[in-house]
DNA sequence: GAATTCTCTGTGAACGTTCACAGTGCGGCA
DNA sequence: TGCCGCACTGTGAACGTTCACAGAGAATTC
């Protein structure tokens, strides 16, 4: 264990201490078979001693490969930082890349300078792959992608794109189904929901769930539509007590608007669950802390990341294609409904 | 703009296209004074019309610099998603960064595995700098960290090693003394103070300005401790009634722990902020979604994460020693005091 | 008018890897 | 015995930059 040097050990220094070559030790570090035993010992001892790490600067500039993936967070709003499931999504994936020695950076894409940026990184090599995170179907940032022809996956299906770019997801349809099954087996009668945006997937297959379960013209009039924003939320609440004053239930497309629906509902004086059930999707942190707690859809949202960050390992080993992942959501009930 | 050519254009194809060397197209990239202002002309020119991008490898391989910063999340409990204050840092630094071309690379140090790769990483060279989030002062990672002599810079002061690891942060004692304060203004008498993680700058600090203003001696009996967990907060709470019934207001360490707090209140039937009145910290999002909206000490995270990125960027930059940054915080009155 | 400085330019070397190629020695097989 | 293939090893070149150096004119100074 050398005090502190100040410079950092190379494949020659390794190759010296070992009294081997270059070439053996690069092998021996790659997993070459062509290793005899003796050298390969030679040159574990040696990296130990003498504390070698690769260099990837220098590994990357012949392999064409940087060991980096990118982590592009699409958000225009500003209310990733509003959304708890975000830091689920990057926490497991970069362990999980990690894991394999993939280095994570994180992007933000909300306006066309950053949207530059990642391009230009991107164009300029810097990344095996690309992780793509709250990526609405408009987003020019998907044309860009194509055209660049790197890995790319989504967590959460790209509306318009699902057979483009692969992803990972909640069974969103099936766990609105679930929702709004649990509702009409309560009893309520008059079920309202509010939306997210008809441009996500959690917006659009949340509803579609809904309406499958009630039907689609019985619900017509008892459709509001929000942003996943708490604010969102309270205002589609509002809109549905106004249009729809004897409504009995509401389905609420994330729990953070159901949290804005909620204090809505108390402050025009409806008793939750009793006069006015609520159901939430996500099983956020904040279904725990509302009043009353709410009964909402729990998606795997860490399974959701993992089969993510595998697809696009997939893809970067060189898999021509993957398949989608559809992941099984599950109802936990609470006290709101 | 040439159709997805296989190979990517390298600073030779720019050289070529614009008619001069190598060097000085290097050289115009780099903002050198000497360049022609011709010369530079022809070759923004040819940079434009070859799409060339920098590759970064080659590059870092012969400045040793690599245009990367490592964030490091330092949080053993896995308790990273239930913080809304973590997105903010994130999303802040990554632009700020991002303005300067430098890359951002996501690290969880939460076990022995995942600090061992942090430090392989770093010892491998493959960072310029460390920003540091929510590091704990017995954190091993940080005595690992200063044998490294890589630039590092804290989110947050680093209990006892102020000195050596420069940090931003916000003045969570004079914000404390700023919510004693009102409460006292308010009439109340018998003020309770729930803290985070005395480990921690915001545990240790909040509570001090606390004392501050009561008196050190005078709150002895009225402190209980959390670890910015809502559920931690709701114990804290339930132990502090017990131990104190009459207390008529109590401070917490951070709004996530003050909706626990009002929870366990409202459960024992003290009515906010009537018999009971309760100031949170930090104006995280969950402040404004608690019933009764929470009164709360507003830090300005924002700024935090720019100064943090600020001083960092100065250490590699060449600095030798930076200034730490306090910044003021606001007290935010709502309806829960 | 010569010497000196200043601005700008091109060139060779170096950064630390991997990869392709050209061995070398050894055992088996005809 | 001679030949071939096999297991393993070493070496030169290449990846795409930047940097130090040297040199060419032009401008400035004495």
């Amino acid at each position: 264990m050398a005090v502190t040097n100040k410079r950092r050990p190379t494949i020659h220094d390794v190759a010296r201490a070992s009294g081997v070559s270059r070439g053996t030790v690069s092998r021996a570090l790659n997993g070459d078979p062509y290793v005899s035993t003796a050298a390969l010992a030679a040159v574990t001892r040696a990296v130990a001693e003498t504390g070698y790490v690769v260099n990837r600067a220098a590994r990357s500039l012949v392999t064409q490969r940087t060991g980096t993936v990118v982590m592009v967070l699409s958000e225009p709003q500003e209310k990733l930082f509003e959304d708890p499931n975000f830091s689920v999504l990057l926490r497991v994936a970069t362990r999980r890349l990690a894991q394999r020695d993939v280095a994570l950076v994180m992007m933000v894409a909300g306006d066309d300078g950053d949207r530059e940026r990642v391009v230009r990184y991107l164009r300029g090599g810097h990344a095996d792959g690309v992780l793509l995170l709250s990526a609405h179907s408009g987003d020019p940032l998907l044309a860009e992608l194509e055209g660049l022809a790197i890995p790319a996956v989504a967590c959460g299906a790209v509306l318009g794109r699902e057979g483009v770019i692969p992803y990972a997801a909640a069974d969103d349809r099936e766990g609105a189904r679930q929702m709004a099954q649990y509702l009409v087996d309560q009893g309520r009668r008059k079920i309202a929901t509010i939306t997210g945006p008809l441009d996500t997937p959690g917006g659009l297959n949340r509803l579609e769930g809904f309406c499958d379960v009630l039907g689609r013209k019985a619900v017509k009039k008892l459709i509001a539509h929000g942003d996943y924003s708490r604010h969102s939320g309270e205002a589609a609440m509002r809109e549905l007590l106004d249009r729809v004053p004897d409504l009995d239930a509401v389905f609420v497309g994330s729990d953070l608007m159901a949290a804005g629906a909620l204090a809505v509902l108390r402050e025009r004086g409806r008793r939750v669950p009793e006069d006015v059930a609520v159901g939430g999707f996500d099983d956020s942190a904040i279904a725990g802390s509302t009043h009353p707690k709410l009964t909402t859809v729990r998606q795997p949202l860490e399974q959701v990341a993992t089969e993510t960050v595998r697809l696009l390992l997939e893809l970067i080993d060189g898999a021509d294609t993957v398949e989608n992942v559809i992941l099984a959501t599950e109802l936990v009930p609470r006290d709101s409904a």
